[in-house]
RNA sequence: GCGCCCGUAGCUCAGUGGUAGAGCACUCGGCUUUUAACCGAUUGGUCGUGCGUUCGACUCGCACCGGGCGCACCA
C-alpha cells in the first residue's frame, strides 16, 4: 500500500475518494457529465419494478429459443456486462441475472446514443418485452430505460474476479457484488440465525438482550477490550461472554432464555478468530448437561437441515453427518482411544506431567493436572474429531462455572462439541451452589492477581444473585460463525462476516 | 507476539542486475442476434514506502507499512 502524493491513502484497490482521481474516473465523470448535460438525473429517486429477473428466469422457463412474446415487464438491477456494442446487456439484480436486448428496431435514436454514456457497474432500469433469443438466452428487447445510478469505479474484471484477499477485505462491497458466493454465504448466514431464533421460540426460549458495556467482563477465559464512559468517568469492558447475565435471568424468574449476540475478545486475529464475533448462548431451568446434548444435537441437525438443505454437508473436503446419533465420549476415554494412555490412573500432577511429556505435548502452561489433561487432549484428539462428537466431562480446575459431576471426583459436568477437527460449543450442568462458585472465582481471581490476563474476574453481584437461589440449569455457547463456516465450507471467519476487521491503512 | 511467504497497470498475472510486459478492462474505429462476442488501433505504471549497495535496482541488503499462511492465545 502506498500514499499518494497527493496524501490520499491508496489500497491495492483503488479507495473513493474525492481526490482519488484517476483516468478510469475521470472517463466515467465524463460521461456523468454528459448525461447532466442532456437533462437526465444520473441518480434519480425510484423505479417502477415488475418482476426480478430471478422471478422471469422462472416464468418463462419453458419458452422456446427463438419466441418472442407481447409481455410487458420492467427490471432494474446493476449492469455487469455487455456485448456486441450494448446490444446485449446482462442485468443483475439480487435475485439473478437478465440479459437487455437493446437493438434500434425498438429504441429511439437518443436512447441508442445514450447507451454510449453507460458503463459496467451503473444501475439501470429497463422495460420492454420479453423473449427468448435463438441461442437460448432469455431476454427483454428493450423499448425504453433509464439509468437508476451512475458508478464512478471500474469493476474488477468479469472474468478473473476479484481474489486478492486484502482487497476483498477492504472493499467487502466489491466483493460481494463481483462473487455471487460471497453474497450466498451471508445468506446462509442470515438463515442460520434465523433458523436459530426459529427452533429456540418455538420451545418456549425468550431472547433477551444483556449488557455488552460491563465493569467486570467474566463468563469466560480472554482479554476484554477496554473503554471509558465519560459522563462516570468510568472504565468499561466490552463483553466477553453472555452467560453471568443470562444466568441472573434464570435468578430471576426466567426459565428458559437466550441471546444471540456480538461478542468482543481482545485476542490474535486468525482464519478462525475475528475481534468480535457471533455468540448463541442458551439456558433452561430444571435440565441438565445431558438433557442440553440431546437438545443441542436435534437443533443444530434441524438447522443444518433448513439451511444446506440436507443433515450432511461437505467441510474441507470431508462428508460431515449431523444425522446419525453423535457420540458422546469422556475426555480421559477419547485420550486413551487416540493415545493408549490412561489419565484415570494418573490422578497425582507428577503422573500426570509424564503422560504429557512421553506424548511430547507442550505442557509449559499447564500448572494442574486437569490443565495437563487438557493440553494432550486438545493436542492429541481435538484434530482427530471430524464427525460431530460430545466430548463430556472435564476436570474441574479447568471449568470454574460448571458443576462438579455427580458421581466422579475431579471432573464437573461439561460437554463440548467438536466437528471437523474443532471446537463447536460448550456446554455444561451449570453451577448452582454460591459457595462453590465463590470459592472457584476467588481461586480465579488469585490466577488474575498473579497475572493471568485470562483469569475471571471476581463478581460479587453474580455470586449476590446466586445466593438468591438458583433452579438446576442447563447451559450452552455455540460459536455462530464457526456454525456457519461449517453450513457454507468456509475456511476463513472472516468468509461469513459481512465486515471482518481488518487493520486501517497508515495515515501518511 | 514469533516464523515463513507475498506486495508490478483498474482486475488477473509474467518479469530475479542492463530501456517496465501480457490478457482482460478503458478510449477510438469497424462489425452487428451476442454468451469471456469478434476484428483493428491506441492509452494506461514514481514496480507498497524510505534508506543503502552498485556505473546501473522491479531485481540485492536493511528498516518501515499492508497482507497471507502457520504457531501461540482462544470460540
Amino acid at each position: 500500500m502506498h500514499t499518494k502524493a497527493d496524501g490520499v491513502v491508496s489500497g491495492g484497490y483503488p479507495l473513493s475518494s474525492e481526490q482519488d482521481s484517476n483516468r478510469l474516473r475521470d472517463e466515467r465523470l465524463r460521461k456523468l457529465n454528459a448525461l447532466r448535460q442532456s437533462g437526465t438525473n444520473p441518480y434519480p429517486y425510484k423505479f417502477g419494478r415488475s418482476h426480478l429477473a430471478g422471478a422471469l428466469q422462472e416464468k418463462y422457463a419453458d419458452l422456446a429459443p427463438g419466441t418472442e412474446t407481447e409481455d410487458v415487464v420492467s427490471v432494474c438491477g446493476r449492469i455487469m456486462n455487455e456485448r456486441n456494442t450494448w446490444m446485449f446487456v446482462d442485468l443483475v439484480d439480487e435475485s439473478g441475472k437478465i440479459q437487455l436486448f437493446c437493438h434500434k428496431e425498438s429504441l429511439s435514436e437518443d436512447d441508442l446514443k445514450q447507451l454510449k454514456l453507460l458503463d459496467k457497474g451503473d444501475f439501470l432500469g429497463a422495460t420492454g418485452t420479453i423473449r427468448r433469443t435463438k441461442a437460448g438466452e432469455l431476454s427483454i428487447k428493450v423499448k425504453g430505460y433509464e439509468i437508476l445510478g451512475k458508478s464512478l469505479q471500474p469493476l474488477p474484471d468479469s472474468w478473473q474476479g476479484l481474489t486478492d484477499v486484502e482487497a476483498r477485505y477492504r472493499h467487502r462491497y466489491v466483493d460481494m457484488l463481483i462473487n455471487p458466493h460471497v453474497r450466498d454465504t451471508l445468506r446462509k448466514r442470515a438463515l442460520t440465525i434465523r433458523a436459530i431464533r426459529q427452533y429456540l421460540d418455538e420451545r418456549g426460549y425468550l431472547e433477551i438482550e444483556t449488557p455488552v458495556l460491563q465493569v467486570e467482563a467474566g463468563g469466560a477465559d480472554a482479554r476484554p477490550f477496554v473503554t471509558h464512559h465519560n459522563a462516570l468517568d468510568l472504565e468499561l469492558f466490552m463483553r466477553i461472554a453472555t452467560e453471568l447475565h443470562l444466568k441472573r435471568l434464570i435468578v430471576g424468574g426466567f426459565e428458559r432464555v437466550y441471546e444471540i449476540g456480538r461478542i468482543f475478545r481482545n485476542e490474535g486475529i486468525s482464519t478462525r478468530h475475528n475481534p468480535e464475533f457471533t455468540m448463541l448462548e442458551f439456558y433452561c431451568a430444571y435440565g441438565d448437561y445431558n438433557e442440553m446434548m440431546d437438545f443441542t444435537e436435534a437443533m443444530l441437525r434441524s438447522v443444518a437441515q433448513s439451511v444446506t438443505g440436507s443433515a450432511s454437508l461437505n467441510y474441507a473436503g470431508n462428508v460431515i453427518d449431523f444425522g446419525k446419533p453423535w457420540r458422546r465420549l469422556r475426555m480421559i476415554d477419547a485420550i486413551k482411544d487416540v493415545t493408549g494412555r490412561d489419565f484415570d490412573k494418573a490422578t497425582e500432577v507428577e503422573a500426570a506431567r509424564q503422560i504429557a511429556k512421553e506424548l511430547k505435548v507442550d505442557i509449559s502452561q499447564a500448572e494442574t493436572r486437569g490443565a495437563m489433561v487438557n493440553e494432550v487432549f486438545e493436542t492429541c484428539v481435538e484434530p482427530t474429531l471430524i464427525q460431530p462428537t460430545f466430548i463430556i466431562d472435564y476436570p474441574v480446575e479447568t471449568s470454574p462455572l460448571t458443576k462438579v459431576h455427580r458421581s466422579r471426583e475431579g471432573e464437573v459436568e461439561r460437554f463440548e462439541l467438536f466437528v471437523a477437527g474443532r471446537e463447536l460449543a460448550n456446554g455444561y450442568s451449570e453451577l448452582t451452589d454460591p459457595e462453590d462458585q465463590r470459592q472457584r472465582l476467588e481461586e480465579q481471581a488469585r490466577k488474575k492477581a498473579a497475572g493471568n490476563l485470562e483469569a475471571m474476574p471476581l463478581d460479587l453481584d453474580f455470586l449476590l444473585a446466586m445466593e438468591y437461589g438458583m433452579p438446576p440449569t442447563m447451559g450452552i455457547g455455540i460459536g455462530i460463525d464457526r456454525l456457519v463456516m461449517l453450513l457454507t465450507d468456509s475456511a476463513s471467519i472472516r468468509d461469513v462476516i459481512a465486515f471482518p476487521t481488518v487493520k486501517p491503512l497508515a495515515k501518511s
